[in-house]
DNA sequence: ATTAGTCACTTGCATTTTGCAAGTATCTGG
DNA sequence: CCAGATACTTGCAAAATGCAAGTGACTAAT
């Protein structure tokens, strides 16, 4: 009685692709992370400014697909960095893909590249600030 | 004052292909078109069941972006073929990366290959019986 | 100790998009 | 005249989206 379906729609590797990827905020999301960029604040902070329940309900979906791991990578306070499994990371040929297309036959449109912060302070010399006498409670 | 907004998201080439193509359904209907589908009926019996409603609304919304055009091919009755443009047809090079992806990434996914009829009848000898004396009113 | 600020989310709610089922219009063949 | 295609529309309920504001944990400044 093999009743159970599978698939939700067919066995068609491109449409089982969309059923996970198939929006318009999952590859900005992964596009973000393949760029560098680790936390909430700064995937939120992104050009295109995804609503922040949005970025919420899709970073839970690409952890439950297998293409991005949360995993806290400071206590006091709690932080988490969302990064990429090998499966998220492979999608960066889809990514090309589009760009190519998208710079071909859309006029204007370019290459984002940007390093993890977003903004144009706070660049170099990251994280060292705050490095000094940490006060454990 | 150039305070035009050309972009509805940023320039990014990533972002503004998926406000184009960017849902559970655009990239589906350009894969049939690829594989050689022309009429509305042909797309609306692929696989995965599509509403014809989105598709019709898919279609206008691909023929509005320059990706598909519509063209009557026969009159009494008159039936419309979609075809792709140079700029549709480019995005084989999405689907490929999806479906590579896919077979790499989701398990028992396949690429689908099939003419533009769909079942298993009715491939061969196409649009032979229908020409013959067609009384003209 | 109170206050302000950051980070990572949640919640409420109005608007928009989907999806399903049915219906319509045109034309053909019997 | 009637059944059957083909190519869409329409109605409506359900789900997804987007905006703004709120919450809770924690820290740094006053």
């Amino acid at each position: 009685m093999n009743t159970a379906k599978p698939f939700a729609r067919s066995a068609c590797a491109i449409a089982n692709s969309l059923d996970i990827l198939g929006d318009k905020w999952s590859l900005l999301v992964v596009r973000d992370l393949l760029h560098g960029k680790r936390t909430y604040g700064e995937l939120a902070r992104s050009p295109e400014g995804i609503p922040t329940n949005i970025l919420a309900d899709r970073l839970e979906r690409l952890v439950s697909a297998g293409i991005v791991t949360r995993t806290p990578y400071q206590q006091r306070p709690v932080r988490y960095a969302y990064t990429l499994t090998p499966k998220g990371s492979a999608l960066g040929d889809v990514l090309l893909a589009f760009v190519r297309w998208g710079k071909q036959h859309i006029s204007g449109t370019v290459t984002l590249k940007q390093g993890p912060a977003g903004g144009e302070g706070a660049a170099s010399g990251a994280h060292s600030r705050r490095t000094r006498a940490k006060r454990v409670r």
